[in-house]
DNA sequence: GTATGGATGTTCT
DNA sequence: GAACATCCATACT
């Protein structure tokens, strides 16, 4: 599809990698497309993940299959959201097989189409802040808990996308840190972002 | 640019 | 009742 100057593709199942950390390295440089009735389309470039891994004490399937957390638990490329702190919700894409619960926290995108709409929601003009960080992104894209559990790889009001012209991300523009704002398992290398943006969430340090 | 503290309300114990 | 994958305003370098 043509959304402003970009050519979008939609990102079919079999194109997404299954495994976690393979996923969240993937999803870099690809594009979240948000369809709204009124505003139209909006979209952003990817340009920082985390991953939520099995066995990880920060994943919110740690303890097992609770209510609010079974959409991690649908084959890869569904919609995980929640609220944190009360008023910021996060997008997640699953991943892994069915059954098993863990996904990748989509924390900051780089804007491309519908900007205006972005500002609207966001309450700011400035680009920077419009999708830098998860709960913020959300607003600006109008994601609540009404998006969760749907396919990203069927579903028209979200989904993922990659720029047609475009090849994959290599891997020497894609840096790995620690993850942002955990108490539990807060060590462990799995945020990923590409090097040099100016859209990222996390602090100078973290984005070398 | 970094550091700190308060607001916030859902979720699960 | 405690924990929490955040944001914002403020103060400071």
């Amino acid at each position: 599809m043509k959304a402003g100057p970009y050519n979008l593709r939609r990102l079919t199942r079999a194109q997404l990698p299954r495994d976690t950390v393979a996923l969240a390295r993937f999803l870099i440089g690809k594009v979240v497309v948000r369809d709204l009735p009124e505003a139209g389309v909006l979209a952003g470039r990817i340009v920082e993940t985390e991953a939520y891994i099995q066995g990880d004490a920060a994943c919110h399937a740690f303890n097992g299959l609770t209510p609010r957390n079974r959409s991690l638990f649908l084959k890869h490329g569904h919609a995980y959201v929640y609220i944190a702190y009360g008023t910021a919700w996060m997008l997640n894409v699953s991943s892994e097989a069915e059954g098993v619960g863990s996904g990748v926290l989509i924390r900051a995108l780089e804007p491309m189409v519908g900007m205006d709409a972005m500002a609207r929601h966001r309450g700011t003009e400035k680009p920077r802040d419009l999708l830098r960080g998860p709960g913020r992104l959300a607003q600006a894209l109008q994601i609540d808990r009404a998006l969760d559990g749907l396919d990203l790889t069927r579903d028209k009001r979200l989904w993922l996308g990659v720029e047609a012209a475009t090849d994959s991300t290599s891997p020497a523009k894609i840096g790995v840190s620690t993850r942002i704002g955990l108490t539990k398992d807060a060590h462990r290398p799995l945020r990923f972002y590409l090097k040099g943006s100016r859209y990222l969430s996390g602090p100078t340090a973290l984005n070398r």
